[in-house]
DNA sequence: TATAAAACCTCTAGTGACTAGAGGTTCAAG
DNA sequence: CTTGAACCTCTAGTCACTAGAGGTTTTATA
């Protein structure tokens, strides 16, 4: 089984260093083993629960969201049904979020659309903005 | 016109009391002025500028991103030409998080669908993630 | 007009998810 | 054996708030 340094670890996984050794300290990456001096010491257990968090972040999950995704893996007797769960409110949130950046994206490009027919001085991107949020 | 309390004007615009202070406070709303017993006085002014930056950030746009649209509003009269760039950079900034946000929201889709057809028990979600970020 | 309760004040500290820097130690190549 | 890269711990900073303590002002009612 293979064995890595901190710094191995974090460019096979694209991970910065210091972000390595906090969720060592948050306890959502195992202990690692250490050197004769000291220094940390990796395998492939430790590798594999690294590309799983990087992963999920990568897709906006929580930290806390993670460690209960993590909590899952280890216990699999009703993980899927919670698991899924976890997910697919995760992914509603995602849908929701697009749809309120499609709503402003239509309103930016109104007013830049306006701007560019040579009314320029008529900008009314501050005056589009100013009415009390759409949605909630 | 109107004068409004930190509580009335929170009330408004749905905005927690302790996030008014606080944007007083970095100076993304104007000082308040106030009354004699040293508490904070609003007007309608305090008031449109607050729902700008609640609908903006309710957009994701971040603080620093909405100090440099209310300067383009008080710059477009002087520099139109600029002010349009700017607004035009912030739409594709916009554009371009819509096409992320997509992305992410097609992977956990896939995720979420791995086991909705009635076999959960087979759910692949958890070693899906495993699998190292797919974007970058 | 007195009082009580609601609303306000400032200040400090905490959140999540890192990131940066100081100052010191260990490892590996030549 | 030396030197420089990589590592160590610890503290503090980032963003955008949020919570709580402890005290003051405003306002509604008796």
């Amino acid at each position: 089984m293979a064995i890595y340094s901190i710094g191995q670890l974090a460019k096979i996984t694209s991970c910065k260093i210091p972000t390595i050794r906090y969720y060592e300290e948050i306890d959502i990456l195992p202990v690692a083993e250490r050197s004769e001096g000291n220094q940390r010491r990796y395998n492939d257990v430790h590798l594999q629960r690294l590309n799983f968090v990087r992963h999920c972040r990568a897709l906006g999950f929580s930290l806390e969201e993670i460690r209960q995704l993590i909590h899952l893996q280890t216990c699999q007797q009703h993980a899927p049904y919670e698991a899924h769960e976890i997910a697919n409110k995760h992914l509603q949130d995602v849908l929701q979020k697009i749809t309120q950046l499609q709503l402003l994206a239509a309103e930016l490009l109104e007013v830049v659309h306006c701007c560019s027919e040579g009314e320029r001085h008529k900008c009314q991107i501050l005056n589009v903005l100013n009415k009390p949020c759409a949605n909630k």
